[in-house]
DNA sequence: TCAAATAAGACTATAATTATCTTATAAGAT
DNA sequence: ATCTTATAAGATAATTATAGTCTTATTTGA
């Protein structure tokens, strides 16, 4: 199993592609998916998850979509893993306190605990902004087909 | 869902009972398995996944048992992690070449595979040894119930 | 030969994840 | 006003992964 699970990889492709766009108004949720391959149905779920914490914004009606909630600088990997998978967690002693009756004699959870604490400040060092300056000098030309 | 899951959790704690006895000959799966709180069917199972990899040694027959394959300070929790669950994946594009066709022009990918090198880096560097030296002061008096 | 142990694999159950479907609501365009 | 295109929300289905159990065979010391 992966740590970072298949939504959560579609839902940073629809980040990366509201990112180019950024400051250039709304983008359909259909276009997104259609460009970076995510099944539609899909793309729809992710972006109400995406807007439940306020990472982009939507603006319903014909000409509507989303967009991002902040500037690509200020929204992180991290973010969006756990807007769609929740906390990164190495081992449910961690998270939840009571999960374990051995956790006072336990010599492992405090190793693991500082291992998640790598894990979470490698993914919040990463933001949309270098994501989309090192795609630049790929294929994205803007055209666009439409419907699935 | 945990890095680390539920069954490593108890293949680490039956490496560490077995570590606690190192070189005092073989411990019954029953035994560990009742000292360390894990279901006993599940035990035998994940002994023979230790056992595949060598990180522990059986006798079979009565006054059986298991024993570690190698001295606690070889055994990291890396070696149990990646016994029980697989290597540690990061998504699915680190691990397998052909995941992801996007993977030419995909920023993520190389970020991803770092975060990923320091997970098992970290893991690695927790041996046994250690795990047993911080767990002395606690109540392992030898004492056993017998029977599930 | 018996009993206690591992070996191996089939099988079941549970839970998590992914994907789809349906209905409702909003708002621009005509 | 009505139509069309879009999001909102939630129910449900399908798939996959994980955990747990059961059964039978084999080994070996007493």
């Amino acid at each position: 199993m992966d740590i970072v699970r298949r939504n959560t990889d579609y839902a940073a492709r629809l980040m990366v592609h509201l990112a180019k766009h950024y400051g250039r108004g709304p983008i359909s949720t259909r276009a997104a998916a259609n460009q970076e391959q995510v099944p539609y149905q899909l793309a729809c779920k992710l972006m109400q998850k995406l807007n439940n914490v306020k990472l982009v914004a939507s603006c319903m009606g014909p000409k509507g979509g989303f967009e991002l909630g902040n500037e690509p600088s200020k929204i992180s990997l991290l973010e969006i893993v756990e807007a769609i998978q929740g906390p990164i967690s190495m081992n449910r002693c961690v998270m939840n306190k009571d999960a374990c009756s051995r956790k006072k004699f336990c010599t492992v959870r405090q190793k693991l605990i500082n291992i998640q604490k790598n894990i979470t400040r490698d993914l919040a060092s990463i933001t949309l902004d270098e994501l989309i300056r090192e795609h630049k000098d790929n294929g994205d030309t803007g055209k666009q087909k439409r419907r699935k």
